[in-house]
DNA sequence: AGCTGTTTATC
DNA sequence: ATAAACAGC
């Protein structure tokens, strides 16, 4: 039979279950498909960082698919309910009688996925669907009561005893396909941000991906705990780009670092510990999104926070993205997200907490800004990411808990070398007082006055989460 | 994966 | 005088 295989965040050839399997199985050749969906991508709020970074990987992708035989095809549609029928004309045009795919999660895509499961099965075809984003798959994994984990610290012991009790997650060695095709592959749509700077920042393709873990263990990984909260220390993988797009697997991650230390994921030393905790974290938020899929439909994990009364501050909320709060660590972040298309996670959480506590704007907004500019846009990262911060989701932080921006600055950028890189007009400024320059230094540099004052802005935001409990 | 104001301990 | 411990948000 011939394979028809769908690449939609696995956009890689390694450790890649689904086309394994049409390697295995295919014995009339494999045709790669892959849907350019702008219109959907749009209302999911992709910006141009991530769909520039996609489209260069389809078309690294199509590339090495080339040179073992297998052409990419595209099934281009404006939104996804278009896409079942799209794939289906592909399958019949080019003869495949089966599709295989990895499984996505969220809401629109599984809803997807589902009709071309059924549009292939009425017309007779073969559909494989495999898990593949976590390295254990989201419905293995659950709670006494038999519900999905919504606390970590459990999940994540949950999820270390899965892999002593033996579950097989080791990468599993490349198949090569049967047969090769002698067919053109199509012409790809051009990257929005081609010749960028972001563009060049995150190159595609899985060497660099491979390069860049290799060189993360190395230099990295064996000081992780100490160096990772620090952004000017450069020190964390940065790998989310790769792992969002699926360039690398999180298991191929695992398994070159237990070979790199020689252990089981039990037993590494702190450093590796650490990041594989990371990893760990990102199972944990797709486990939390599929059990729980109302946080795919801008609903708050915490049915009760609906009630919140966010304030609509449109220009609070434009000096937010512009990086003018008048809060050097917060601006400084925000100006590199932009610059970059990836922000520090640490910086992540100043932010989002400075957005949702200090300005008291629904963290949906920031959520929306994130995915617009983040080279590694990911629904369920992101979402948990941001309703921790703003203590609406699962495990959350407590509501009460409100960063201080000065103190996180002093605390993790303590020489100011993360301010004076992004907050040009700072540069000057000597010694702590770059964490709260006074007005004189403020006037001289153009740079603005603290848009809230921290005491009263965390009172504010505490008073918001208590009006909840007085019916108010 | 916190902050702040207050009390208590130690020099 | 300063630090550590603690309570409450």
């Amino acid at each position: 039979m011939r394979w028809l295989v769908w690449f939609r965040n696995d956009l890689r050839l390694t450790d890649n279950p689904a086309l394994s399997h049409a390697c295995r199985n295919g014995s009339e050749g494999i045709i790669a498909a892959f849907n350019p969906c702008f219109n959907q991508w749009r209302a999911h709020d992709w910006g141009d960082p991530k769909i520039d970074y996609i489209l260069r990987q389809v078309h690294w992708l199509s590339a090495q698919l080339g040179k073992r035989g297998i052409p990419l095809k595209l099934a281009a549609t404006e939104r996804f309910e278009h896409t079942p029928a799209a794939l289906l004309s592909l399958a019949q045009r080019h003869e495949c009688g089966g599709l295989a795919f990895n499984l996505e999660y969220e809401v629109n895509e599984a809803r997807r996925d589902q009709e071309t499961i059924e549009a292939f099965d009425r017309d007779g075809r073969e559909i494989v669907a495999f898990h593949d984003q976590n390295i254990i798959p989201p419905s293995a994994l659950h709670t006494g009561e038999g519900s999905y984990y919504r606390v970590f610290t459990p999940f994540s012991r949950a999820w270390m005893k899965h892999l002593e009790d033996g579950f097989e997650w080791r990468p599993k060695p490349a198949a090569k396909p049967k047969v090769k095709l002698d067919l053109a592959a199509d012409r790809l749509p051009d990257p929005p941000l081609a010749h960028s700077a972001i563009s060049a920042l995150w190159p595609a393709g899985a060497d660099h991906a491979k390069r860049v873990l290799k060189r993360f263990i190395e230099h990295w990984i064996s000081d992780y705990p100490a160096q990772r909260d620090l952004p000017a220390a450069d020190a964390t993988s940065t790998l989310s780009p790769c792992l969002a797009a699926g360039v690398i697997s999180t298991r191929t991650c695992l398994a070159t670092i237990c070979d790199a230390f020689n252990a089981q994921p039990q037993h590494l030393p702190r450093g590796p510990a650490t990041w594989v905790r990371q990893l760990v974290w990102r199972d944990f938020y797709r486990h939390v999104l599929v059990g729980y899929p109302h946080i795919c439909r801008n609903q708050p994990f915490q049915h009760r926070m609906r009630r919140l009364s966010w304030r609509d501050a449109p220009q609070d909320f434009q000096a937010w993205q512009e990086g003018r709060t008048g809060y050097p660590l917060v601006d400084a972040a925000m100006r590199s997200l932009s610059a970059t298309g990836w922000l520090h996670n640490r910086l992540r959480m100043v932010v989002a907490m400075f957005l949702c506590k200090h300005l008291r704007i629904d963290w949906r907004c920031g959520e929306r800004h994130f995915n617009n500019t983040l080279v590694d846009a990911d629904l369920a990262n992101n979402n948990g990411g941001w309703q921790w911060s703003a203590s609406t989701g699962t495990d959350a932080a407590p509501y009460f808990r409100v960063f201080n921006p000065t103190t996180q600055s002093r605390r993790f950028d303590p020489d100011g070398h993360f301010i004076r890189d992004w907050c040009q007009e700072l540069a000057d400024i000597e010694g702590p007082a770059i964490h709260e320059p006074d007005a004189v230094q403020r006037r001289r540099a153009g740079y603005p006055e603290p848009i809230v004052d921290h005491g009263e802005a965390r009172q504010q935001a505490i008073n918001m989460f208590k009006m909840l409990d007085q019916g108010g």
